[in-house]
DNA sequence: AATAACGTCAACCGCATTAAA
DNA sequence: TTTTAATGCGGTTGACGTTAT
């Protein structure tokens, strides 16, 4: 027994919306709101899937949607949070107020995923990439694999995160990174981006949550953060500063 | 000027998770 | 407890614009 379909594929639009159509979604969303997706589209006059009319909202016709560039200070932060979540778009466009987690993934895949493979930063282990290896013998002895990824991280439920004790006591996964303090000020006038995100601890970020990205790439030598891994804070990062290769 | 190659990003698809019956 | 429906998420695609040849 298959899924069924979540709408009645022969008769809704595909491809790009037109301005009407944003019109009436917008229109639609501001009468009655966010939700029930399903029925949204018969109700507001779109022959669109609701997961269309979802997305279209989400990505592009919300209100509070920042448009326009990422600051160096959003780019330090994704690349942050992409360390410690991997490709947890949703997780880290909730930390990142006014992005979504398809710009978000978007952005990594066509400038930070490029910017740190040319600094030789892998961007999905966020360590530097083993040097090269020439294959040209066949007789030589195959390399050992130097760099693993970590193991991945499961993500349990909030209700189990909630029940369990922490995994590693030096480890704080309870991310408390955030943009610098003035656009934290900004971000408490203005709504969630998404209901669902959880708010920022201020008094944890004052204690300390970010992640040296030189110490994680175990250059703490020529940091002197002081962090080294364990002592986290926010703000420390700065891949810019790294040479460029 | 033509066109191939490349980059960007909106939108789609399928699966996972959650909520409701 | 099980089944079904709805929603959310991440990976992928394809259209379009830009740059290089």
């Amino acid at each position: 027994m298959g899924r069924s379909p979540c709408c009645e594929k022969a008769h809704t639009n595909k491809g790009a919306w037109t301005r009407e159509e944003d019109e009436r979604l917008v229109a639609h969303v501001r009468a009655h709101g966010e939700g029930c997706w399903r029925s949204l589209p018969s109700a507001a006059g779109l022959l669109r899937c609701g997961k269309s009319c979802r997305l279209r909202w989400i990505n592009y016709l919300r209100p509070d949607l920042k448009r326009g560039n990422f600051t160096r200070d959003e780019d330090d932060l994704i690349v942050k949070l992409h360390s410690l979540l991997g490709n947890k778009w949703s997780l880290i466009a909730a930390r990142l107020p006014g992005r979504t987690d398809n710009e978000i993934k978007n952005y990594w895949n066509t400038h930070i995923r490029r910017k740190l493979l040319g600094r030789g930063i892998d961007p999905v282990t966020h360590r530097p990439v083993a040097t090269t290896v020439s294959f040209a013998d066949p007789d030589a002895p195959k390399p050992q694999l130097i760099l693993s990824p970590p193991p991945p991280l499961p993500l349990p439920s909030a209700r189990e995160e909630e029940s369990k004790p922490p995994r590693c006591p030096d480890l704080n996964l309870d991310l408390c990174i955030s943009l610098p303090f003035q656009q934290q000020e900004q971000e408490q006038e203005r709504p969630p981006a998404r209901a669902h995100a959880k708010p920022v601890k201020t008094e944890q970020l004052q204690q300390g949550g970010g992640l040296c990205f030189r110490c994680s790439l175990g250059r703490a030598a020529e940091c002197g953060c002081g962090s080294n891994f364990l002592g986290l804070r926010a703000g420390m990062l700065d891949f810019r500063s790294l040479p460029m290769k």
